[in-house]
DNA sequence: CTAATCTTGACAAAATTAGTAGGGTATTAT
DNA sequence: ATAATACCCTACTAATTTTGTCAAGATTAG
């Protein structure tokens, strides 16, 4: 599995903020029944996302989350590595000191997934996303 | 992360096979000790392969484990989906019953992910890589 | 025979994921 | 002011998956 509740849960949520942009902050409560998703857990998730400067909050009464940027200068790949580190295929390409990194056979396979993957998630924007979401809408009436 | 340990051992070990494809058994010790995997979890995921189809095993002394099939037969999607499963982007795309199929716009993004990995490890062969480990080992020369 | 090798199944340790819980702090409508 | 609202933070726990370990047995070459 390359992502776990986190990257889904809080895609979904940065999604929810993208799809409500300029329109002023969403509480947590409802985006997490919204989604079946469990507050507290958000509430972290989103709380990571705002310490990695993509999400803004306003507190007190009537608070809640926002955008910090436009859905257009926020990829999908960013939200995924704030939650849930480098998208990575395989551990070898990151901690291993295998001492074989020139003559692994192996690793090629490893890195042609993982480029191929980054090269999807650093080229979908958020915008993209609620741009998809729209046109599936309309098709569904 | 995509792989585990399971599918990146019982690679290297498939691909030690067909290394030596045509040449006889080779058994499980020199492996192990070959690619540092611990003796009898490598057992396991060869095992593994066995009751998929993809290695032939000859028991007793002198015996030792070897491909079933030419390397051109065996691609790296076999290997890994016969011990790790389906090899899935996210765990929506196969449990939930989210009753949101249609319309989930995150859905989409995994589906693309999922559809580039697979299109990758279903294209490439054992065969494939033997060829490319025989490059990386002339050029390191 | 006997030493090398695969077979099988149960068990256990370690790591990661997926939450829960609860008090704390800031803001604002009233 | 103050009460309600809503984010903030840290620690803990439960569940699951990964990564092994172990032991007794079956098979075969020499």
């Amino acid at each position: 599995m390359l992502l776990s509740t986190k990257g889904r849960y809080g895609l979904k949520a940065s999604l929810e903020l993208a799809f409500f942009y300029g329109k002023g902050p969403i509480n947590l409560k409802s985006i997490s029944e919204k989604y079946s998703i469990p507050e507290s857990y958000l509430e972290q998730l989103l709380s990571k996302l705002k310490k990695s400067g993509y999400i803004d909050t306003i507190r007190g009464k009537q608070g809640g989350y926002l955008l910090a940027k436009e859905p257009k200068d926020i990829t999908v790949g960013m939200i995924l590595r704030a939650l849930e580190g480098d998208i990575t295929s395989s551990d070898c390409l990151k901690n291993d000191k295998c001492g074989k990194e020139n003559t692994c056979v192996t690793r090629i396979i490893f890195e042609d997934i993982e480029k191929s993957i980054n090269n999807i998630i650093d080229n979908t924007t958020l915008e993209d996303m609620v741009h998809k979401r729209d046109k599936i809408h309309k098709e569904a009436h």
